[in-house]
DNA sequence: CTTGATTTATAGCCCTGGCTACATTTCTGT
DNA sequence: ACAGAAATGTAGCCAGGGCTATAAATCAAG
């Protein structure tokens, strides 16, 4: 415990947390748009019931969280079709599959098991900001 | 589980994301467990308007919070009184902590500023297992 | 001791993201 | 072509975590 300006056990801030629950309420989001990019690659398109098996859910509940992507933009459907991605919704998948990457790079590289850092990753990497990000590639490209 | 050990940056199994929500499901038990201990030791007690100004929720929500962590055994209250931890709710909260502690320490350590640190960890330290915990408290004593 | 401010409780609403059950549509194989 | 299988849609339920509005209890002065 050294170099603290202000000292460890600081107490939190509530922006802290606001900021937490936003990042909650975008992993979603991004969880479902790089499914969808990564079946988009493997298979041509993205059908519901695949996207329901890769997420660990039932298929109603992926077409919730489709329903949402539509709404925000972010993906395109006709009934009983499969899922695409637009643009913005392509952007978003390749932002999130790239820091995903460096998440578990990072991890690896401090030490953490291949296949543990795959699984942490999948939680913590919604909460992984800009600087954060920019920090870990920084640490990664000068080792 | 044998998954394949070959592919790396590959398709991610139901598994992990089963796994993030069932962490994230505990984070707010978590934070609102440390906070109230926060209180505890600042103020002697935690009343309900200070744990919902430091959550930055409004104070109905932080009673629902609190009713949760009654229902889960981890707090205490009666009407009109402080909450209060109970042993295995201080537990908890000594856990959390130090795992937050641990995160802000090796965000830092690989380079990311001191505050941006301190605003990730509070959405990220849900996400860290024991066993990249571990790592990272190796890293953090052989650097 | 009474009153007004503060704190806590409660009711009721919204949205999200799970689920099951059931209806409908599409696909497939004979 | 058509029947059965598979996929998708939809309805309705639950819990969680936000919120506002309102009621009740406690606290602090005067």
């Amino acid at each position: 415990m050294s170099d603290n300006t202000a000292d460890e056990g600081q107490v939190p801030t509530p922006e802290r947390f606001t900021q937490a629950r936003a990042a909650q309420s975008m992993a979603v989001l991004e969880d479902y748009a790089e499914m969808i990019d990564d079946l988009a690659q493997e298979m041509g398109e993205a059908r519901i019931t695949d996207i329901a098996a890769r997420m660990g859910v039932t298929h109603p509940t992926a077409t919730k969280a489709v329903a949402r992507l539509k709404r925000e933009g972010l993906a395109v459907s006709r009934p009983y079709r499969g899922v695409f991605l637009t643009e913005e919704g392509a952007a978003l998948a390749a932002r999130v599959r790239m820091r995903h990457r460096v998440v578990v790079d990072l991890l690896v590289a401090v030490g953490v098991p291949q296949e543990t850092a795959e699984i942490d990753a999948e939680g913590l990497e919604h909460h992984v900001s800009d600087v954060t990000l920019k920090a870990f590639e920084a640490f990664l490209a000068r080792r």
